[in-house]
DNA sequence: AGTTGGTGGTTCATATTCGAACAACCCATA
DNA sequence: TATGGGTTGTTCGAATATGAACCACCAACT
């Protein structure tokens, strides 16, 4: 509670430009993929996320913690996906609770038909740009943070008790 | 058009982990910031860009494209905040088209007690957990998409005419 | 078997988001 | 000063995202 430092202005740069960037990213994704194919990024990545999966399918809430979106949120966007047809629910065989989304084949051809554009966007925009040194080095930033977020509950760093 | 490369394994890992880090920061930096003060990051984010502003005021627009808004997003978040006296409006006195958004001192006191739980929660899941290298990486490859961004119109890369 | 604590999904109310359409205003030029 | 194109901010309707409340089911223990 003491160290209420506030950014340097270094820090501050680089927050300030992740903010915007991040921002921008999803605003330049979301209008390429309604464009290109009707489909949100919240879609896309659901669909990406099940076509990857063994068998096409996964557990809700598996699913919603790949996407990183509530449990609600997921609800309701496999209802959406399945109203049109890109996804089906099953029941879990090995668990009466459970719901399994599967990608049908009409969400696998959507899926591969509105990647080249969505691809084009984040190479265009980002990936493109970077140096094979950005490239590693945004992953391990990356991938620091999540693991920073995904072990730590919440709130400022507690001493051990 | 012709160069619907998908992303590689190291690509796609870098753009996989930034998604999940973003999603999971928003999550992390919203709730804290409820549970705080209950403001938004996006009441954040305006509140600060006013405070930095000089007058502590911006034209709706040029406060929108700060924060990365739609118009009509930032007109109603203003809204909200004009309701719970964090933001005043006036009309520009250059341009009767123009509205001022001006930060009360109600906002900025909220603003300053809202800081250091929210700083807190960016330093303990990114800005802490980066070598000097990295921030400076951060903000290099951050700034390449925002100016990729901010000049290319949209869509795929465009021949010369 | 009966109980108890925990997990998985959905439903619900609420809060935001965006783009399109709109009205008011600025300015350069005829 | 009239006109036409461009800008500014708001309104409106539709689509989402979230947390809280809820029910169904699992698993372990008595």
């Amino acid at each position: 509670m003491a160290d209420t430092r506030w950014l340097t202005e270094s820090e501050l740069g680089a927050w300030a430009a992740y903010l915007s960037a991040s921002h921008l990213l999803e605003r330049h994704i979301e209008e390429r993929l309604k464009a290109d194919s009707g489909l949100t990024h919240a879609h896309y990545e659901i669909l990406a996320k099940l076509s990857a999966a063994p068998g096409r399918r996964l557990r809700m809430n598996d699913l919603a913690r790949k996407v990183v979106v509530s449990k609600s949120g997921l609800t309701y966007q496999v209802g959406r996906l399945e109203k049109r047809g890109l996804v089906e629910r099953t029941t879990c065989p090995s668990d009466d609770r459970g719901v399994l989304a599967v990608l049908t084949d009409e969400g696998a051809r959507r899926l591969e038909r509105s990647t080249p554009g969505h691809v084009a966007v984040v190479r265009a925009f980002l990936i493109d740009r970077l140096t094979p040194d950005e490239l590693r080095s945004m992953t391990r930033i990356m991938s620091k943070a999540i693991t920073a977020m995904t072990s730590a509950p919440a709130g400022p760093p507690l001493r051990a008790p």
